[in-house]
RNA sequence: GCCCUCGUAGCUCAGGGGAUAGAGCGUCUGCCUCCGGAGCAGAAAGUCGCAGGUUCGAAUCCUGUCGAGGGCACCA
């Protein structure tokens, strides 16, 4: 059980006694409203409670504070009670409590601070990224890739079961504009005089489609019939960009359970109608389609959308809006409590009609649009709007390769999704203090380098080469059982400390969908053991000191791979 | 014009009803006979954009206002 439970338990109980012997004139009891103090003088607890029901008792807070404490429990978890300021209630905490947290750690391992989600809530399908088919990923797709992921990791650590999808934006005009593209590149490369037409893809990876075409085909394609020939290029082209961003994706270990083809939507099923017909079908039994100057309409405008929107224009084509609307409802029908979209900020104007869809279909509040602000690349503190190489935005994989993999992740989360980040590449690269994810990285190898010389030089040759993991190494150097009462230096005290608001706040993380929260508390704990380690020298003559301090090494080793994972950031064993 | 997001230390940002508002970078001062100095300790640095309101209590909630960015298609 977690510290703040059992702290609430405590109050609880003095609440109720304070309330049974008439102490307290309350009509229930209220809730123990417990909280940790900024400053650490004011203890490592603090309850409100006497300061809320100050006015219901009506009496003074102070003197309400002093009877819950006169009510309280004996426990052995705390130390000292002290009433403060207005009416606060501070709860001191005995060494023994935060000293517990160190066995707790090394006996869940991986599964410290997972959390439970109640039935009915649980079933989450997460949609990012869903970059376009026809063109490279840029910087922004990487942080709604960094975003996404960790957003599902921690939720799953919070106990949800998250499904991870990718929408792909395979139908439509764009597709074939996309394909007449690589036509036009495949023309020019072979030295007819075509002009690129203004709604096409002039970027320099057409043209490295269009000579992968070339290499396979010649120039058989030359005078072929247009039509035949864009579908064509349009088909393999599509393939070729479809895979580059898997392999990106996994590189970048972002992984999906499921790669949403638009197309599919449009596929008639055995039944002889698609999801799109489906999708209308339903809207259309609960009343809100209507047919307006020959184009079919949703009335979103009964559900707070500012106007009512085209489903099917007037020449008989779908909108892009009629693909998400059946998407939705295949996600809807699919048996997800919950579903999350990750966009570009750019696109928020696009959630009111998304949200009165799901309120037609008598689902209101199901999906959850999560903006993403811009990311704006710099280089040693210039804007850059253009790569040398290619004479087009910095792609996600240029920048991938340029920065590393878990530079990239962990500078993409260190701020609040809906905080623009001004990115630099230059900084990002630096490999010193003022990179955190170095710090903490640096940390976790600390502990693992200190783990090893506490082991034989033959079991930590092994661990260097990867032979055998840090989890089998901290069996063979310690007892199952370790006596950690010999930690009471104020530093291994605070680590501790830190250690114990890591389940709290994967379940906050979780639920405000703050996955960077982690960045800032695995430099928190980096911090925190670095200054242990100035004080405290961990391998010593006194056996029962360094078994002590090796258990608090292990588990912080535990808590950083943990928050580091939660990030899907390496945790290395060595730098 | 309407809608959304954001204004907190020199810079980049946390905190989103509780006590004296925090961190990193940068600046300044110290710390290696010792487990990884990619480290540690300390100092200077603030009218939480502005003005009202709600509250025992507001950086936090509400209203207004100023400033920055983004969005307002029978495009995708």
């Amino acid at each position: 059980m977690e510290i703040r439970e059992q702290l609430e338990i405590l109050v609880n109980d003095a609440l109720k006694a304070a309330i049974d012997d008439s102490s307290l004139d309350l009509a229930e009891v209220p809730e123990a409203a417990l909280e940790r103090p900024r400053d650490e003088s004011n203890g490592d607890w603090a309850s409100t409670v006497a300061l809320r029901c100050a006015k219901p008792a009506k009496m003074n807070p102070r003197a309400i504070a002093q009877i819950i404490v006169d009510h309280l429990p004996q426990s052995d978890m705390v130390d000292s009670v002290n009433i403060a300021g207005p009416g606060f209630i501070n709860l001191t905490l005995s060494d023994a409590t935060f000293q517990n947290v160190v066995a707790q750690v090394r006996s869940e391992r991986s599964d410290f601070g997972h959390g439970t989600i109640p039935e009915g809530q649980r079933k989450v399908n997460l949609e990012y990224i869903s970059a376009n088919p026809t063109g490279p990923m840029h910087v922004g797709h990487g942080r709604w890739a960094a975003l996404g992921d960790a957003t599902a990791r921690v939720m799953r650590h919070a106990g949800y079961d998250v499904y991870e999808e990718f929408y792909i934006n395979d139908h439509g005009v764009q597709m074939d504009n996309f394909g007449e593209s690589v036509a036009v590149r495949y023309q020019q490369i072979l030295g007819r005089d075509v002009e690129m037409p203004e709604a096409c893809y002039a970027g320099g990876y057409v043209k490295n489609i269009a000579q992968a075409i070339i290499d396979e085909d010649g120039d058989k394609w030359l005078d072929a019939d247009p039509t035949e020939r864009m579908e064509n290029f349009r088909e393999r082209a599509y393939a070729m960009m479809l895979a580059d961003q898997k392999r990106i994706c996994e590189g970048f270990r972002t992984t999906f359970d499921c790669w949403f083809s638009e197309r599919s939507l449009y596929e008639k099923g055995e039944d002889g109608t698609s999801q799109i017909d489906r999708a209308l079908k339903a809207m259309d039994e609960k009343g809100y389609i209507y047919k307006k100057d020959g184009a079919t309409w949703f009335k979103s405008s009964a559900f707070d959308d500012e106007k009512d929107r085209v489903l099917i224009k007037a020449n008989g084509e779908y909108t892009y809006f009629t693909s998400d609307v059946a998407y939705h409802y295949d996600k809807m029908k699919r048996g997800f409590d919950h579903l999350i979209d990750i966009w570009g900020a750019d696109h928020h104007g696009y959630i009111a009609r998304c949200e009165a869809m799901m309120a037609a279909w008598g689902y209101p509040g199901m999906l959850e649009v999560m903006l993403g602000q811009l990311v704006n690349l710099f280089r040693d503190g210039e804007a850059v709007r253009m790569s040398k190489r290619t004479g087009e935005m910095v792609s996600f994989e240029e920048l991938i390769d340029e920065v590393g993999v878990d530079a990239t992740r962990f500078l993409m989360l260190s701020r609040s999704s809906d905080q623009p980040i001004d990115f630099d590449i230059e900084v990002a690269k630096k490999k010193d203090a003022s990179n955190p994810v170095y710090y903490v990285q640096y940390a976790h190898a600390r502990i693992c380098s200190i783990l090893r010389k506490a082991a034989t030089e033959e079991d930590a040759d092994l661990v260097r080469t990867g032979a055998m993991s840090m989890d089998a190494l901290v069996e063979k150097i310690l007892p199952e059982n370790v006596d950690l009462s010999p930690l009471t230096d104020p530093s291994e005290i605070a680590l501790c400390r830190k250690m114990s608001e890591f389940g709290e706040l994967v379940a906050a993380a979780a639920r405000d969908r703050a996955a960077f929260r982690f960045t800032h508390y695995s430099q928190e704990l980096a911090g925190l053991f670095h200054a242990f380690y100035t004080n405290c020298h961990v391998l010593g003559d006194d056996e029962a000191l360094q078994n002590a301090r090796l258990a608090l090494c292990d588990s912080a080793r535990i808590v950083l791979a943990l928050s580091l994972g939660l990030l899907g950031v390496n945790a290395p064993v060595k730098m």
